[in-house]
DNA sequence: TTGCTCCTCACGTCACGTGAGGTGGC
DNA sequence: TTGCTCCTCACGTCACGTGAGGTGGC
């Protein structure tokens, strides 16, 4: 139905009926992570997530607890950490001779992501903010028919030229 | 100073003293758009930006409005799309037949990418929570010096069993 | 002369994508 | 039998990173 490595989205019938099912399927940790079959195999691969030894056509049967762990996985990678930073924060806990230690730890480290992840938003709000300004720069050409399209654009003065955005510079005015 | 490839922030001080310069070296390019020596001469490469022709011990010279162009293809990258998607939305206005239809065109598909940014922003911000609810779920553990770490929080009490975040989950219940 | 910045290969990296070719249960 | 889902290689991709080794102007 879906070709391997693509985007998968069908949940099955028997699933939808009974809920989530004890054992899951490499398919059934795609679907419920908003990942793919190849990401689901290389972090198994990687030791991020652990299957049950494999029985019935050697495929893998994953616990409950592995889907969670795997959600939290792709949430941190979301956050823009690289799998081995990854990796790092799940064996921090063991490196750390006292449970006070290790929270204390943890939360350093997961307040420096937050930090960037609230410096990664207010970029894209930026960017965001940008593109805004560059559809209302195209506004004024809706409507232009005049000759000379598209070079004579250069020396256009129907559009605003001081305060362009960048983009619009870019993507208009070459 | 800085070694080739990492993240160049100082700024030369002839610049600094007379603004900045009509013709930009490769190193004045990247540290004005946020980027590396690299990536300047790989988006050079590519054909995203163009240099004059090389004098001076085959050195690049930019323009000032390549580094405009410079800082919107960056904005579009944060923006996440890729260099290929980039070059088609520089190529859109060409293949179009009038200002109106390339206006249109263009419109649509910054349309659909201010979508998907404010989808980003939407699961950065759900990440973001996710992890402060994990520094919350770690709070009873900043003073816990019981005997039996790091095993002994897997039954523990202390903290919340209910509700716990999966980063949580992730990083300390394992 | 010494630093600094620039240059060109060219191999490496990260996190998967993408077939090819095959198996197993309903 | 037919579809469907799963499997294992193994090469490919994207956007650069990272040296190695060298040049040129102040």
């Amino acid at each position: 139905m879906f070709p391997e490595g693509s985007f998968m989205s069908a949940r099955n019938e028997q699933e939808s009926a009974a809920g989530l099912q004890q054992w899951l399927t490499t398919g059934d940790m795609a679907r419920h992570s908003q990942t793919t079959l190849r990401t689901v195999r290389f972090y198994e691969s990687e030791g991020l997530i652990v299957s049950q030894a494999r029985e019935r056509g050697n495929h893998r049967r994953f616990p409950l607890t592995e889907l969670f762990k795997l959600q939290a996985i792709v949430d941190l990678r979301e956050a823009g950490l690289s799998l081995q930073e990854i990796k790092d924060l799940i064996g921090l806990k063991g490196q750390c001779p006292s449970a006070s230690s290790a929270s204390c730890e943890l939360t350093e480290r997961l307040s420096g992501r937050i930090d960037e992840l609230e410096r990664r938003v207010a970029t894209l709000r930026r960017v965001r903010e940008e593109l805004g300004a560059t559809l209302r720069d195209l506004e004024p050409c809706r409507d232009c028919h005049a000759p000379g399209f598209p070079s004579a654009c250069f020396g256009c003065d129907r559009m605003l030229e001081t305060n362009l955005s960048r983009a619009t510079h870019l993507l208009w005015k070459n």
